[in-house]
DNA sequence: GCATATTCTGGGAGCGTTCCCAGAGTCGAT
DNA sequence: ATCGACTCTGGGAACGCTCCCAGAATATGC
């Protein structure tokens, strides 16, 4: 076992103390960076750790603060969030930014939908991770529910839920779906309709009340294609069926960018250049938008500073700071590509 | 501070020892499942442990047992890592589902590539995870460099590298890449080019020698489009190319989906139909393969194999065994839509 | 100059485990 | 009966840190 010779060869506090001359007590308020330290006493144990390579056991000091300094990401129903989530990978990117600066670890906590609640529970209050994550949870969703009731710090990222206490990270879905709609206007659209979805959740219900609130008294229901889902086959059948109402169509919003891409493939197939004759945008800057023929315009979502704000709302809870629950709304912006 | 007053009430092992009418040290074993406990005790210990809520806390057991119970998964470049490799979710997935089946945890190590090795050093050495696990490293990675040199428990996942006794875990690109084409010429196909890529990895080489192989007599290198990237652009590119040297092409093998997608757009441009006049196929399963049109035939890749075996590599080297550096090669499949 | 507040330091105690040694009990062979 | 080998158990001693108390050193006010 000679890797656990090698761990245990690690230079401890006690090896710093000894080289700087110092008590441990004194270093262990240096690397907390304590008030009451003197000058000299700081310079000394800094000296002394670079010295030493003294790097801190993190277990010892989990043990004795009681606290892991870890957060949980949870990820519920594995497949359709790490594949299909856009923008997941920024997000955990995000988060994991905002942890590290605050010296927290982020570990992943995967949870087997088949596992009962009681399970993810034992998880959660076994001190494993002080806080947690959770990406795109849905109604109802029992791991919510679990963190609610265990007053966990906790941060959801996406959309807001109907579990009261825990605060959100997300975009106003309302703004820009309305500011997408209206520059689609002012390049001269007047036929614009729109594929929405996922009108079970606030999301799917802003983007199409931001919509409506665009076209103005230019709005017309017959317009609005509402499906359930936000993917490809969507915006095909919802496409077709638009075309079908309104053959003069000559704007297209679509809720999301596979959906988007959707619209392209039926108008290429109908014989209708984009942007030429149909202006086409969606929502989510995926990698849809970009792959899309012609590339997307479409509504960029900040997925990393979502991360992070999740990040530091649950930090902030950690410190016992009272954060707001009402949710925090970030700004999107709006790329222009060649579709509209 | 009512939170650590609550994590503070949590169950300890000499709870569940009195509970149970036996010693701390009977309750260990029973919980690391030793031998040499009798059955009536160890009744008595598993009984009290669901009766007090007992969980067991890491952080102690970390610091007696120098372990972190913990294995780190690498993460440097992170844009071009999560955001575009296509398979990186099930790989996660396949990775923490190995760990927690041995009860280890995945935390995620990102790397900000500003910051120089010493730093990852630190981290590694630190004692922060007992092993570790790298995806998609290049050719002179500095952090792979780092772990060899450490001689931490470690894996690869995806490609070889140049670095010697660290295990990886892939595919076989060969075999996959004749097997794909050999379909192809099955087909029908006489003329059949391919878009080559990544030539300066064993897995672009590997890609081209088994089209070389399964093309045996019928190989023409006039038919052979090299890029450097496994881009949609160089699919573009490369088919141009192709078109100009043979316009009597009626298969195509690009080496990555991404590039067969942008081989079908480049088609459809020029009028031929897919997979009527020419046959394409893809390589990897990622999500360029079913959002083309049409859907691209393509080599599957097991990521969330590919994941659990490095997992399980790590896992063995942490038990002390000496696993094979050979490298572990995944059986591919391929999946059969309609571009070919 | 003295009392008092403030800054700084040392080190005991404890966090919840595992490790390991010593000893008690059991069993079969002599 | 006696011995040795094996099975099982209890509990002391770490692991490396933080917390906190008591006391020393220093600054401040009168």
């Amino acid at each position: 076992m000679t890797a656990r010779r090698a761990a245990s060869a690690r230079a401890t506090i006690n090896d710093v103390a000894a080289v700087a001359g110092v008590s441990r007590g004194t270093v262990s308020r240096v690397l907390n960076s304590e008030a009451y330290v003197s000058e000299a006493a700081r310079l000394a144990v800094t000296d002394a750790i670079s010295q030493v390579g003294y790097v801190r056991n993190s277990a010892a000091r989990n043990l004795a603060t009681r606290q892991s300094h870890a957060v949980g990401l949870v990820v519920h129903e594995p497949h359709s969030l790490f594949l299909e989530d856009p923008n997941i990978g920024s997000i955990l990117l995000g988060i994991n930014s905002a942890l590290s600066d605050a010296d927290y670890q982020l570990v992943s906590l995967v949870i087997d939908s088949e596992r009962d609640s009681h399970r993810v529970a034992e998880y959660l209050s076994g001190g494993f991770v002080d806080g947690v994550i959770i990406v795109s949870a849905r109604a109802h969703d029992p791991i919510a529910e679990v963190v609610a009731e265990l007053g966990i710090a906790a941060a959801f990222v996406g959309h807001p839920v109907d579990i009261e206490g825990i605060p959100y990270v997300g975009i106003d879905n309302f703004s820009a779906a309305k500011a997408i709609t209206t520059r689609l206007k002012e390049t001269g659209r007047r036929r614009i309709g729109m594929i929405a979805a996922g009108l079970d959740r606030d999301s799917g219900q802003d983007r199409m009340a931001g919509f409506r609130a665009a076209m103005g008294d230019d709005f017309d229901p017959e317009l609005v294609i509402t499906t359930p889902l936000y993917a490809h086959t969507s915006g095909v059948d919802g496409m077709r069926l638009l075309l079908d109402r309104a053959p003069d169509v000559d704007g297209v919003f679509a809720a999301s960018d596979a959906m988007a891409a959707g619209v392209l493939d039926v108008l290429r197939e109908v014989g209708r250049s984009v942007p030429g004759d149909v202006g086409v945008v969606g929502f989510d800057d995926s990698a849809w938008a970009t792959r899309a023929q012609p590339p997307l315009s479409t509504v960029h979502q900040p997925a990393g500073q979502l991360g992070r704000r999740a990040a530091e709302s649950v930090l902030a809870q950690l410190r016992g700071e009272t954060v707001d629950t009402a949710g925090i709304f970030l700004e999107t912006a709006i790329v222009w590509r060649d579709s509209a």
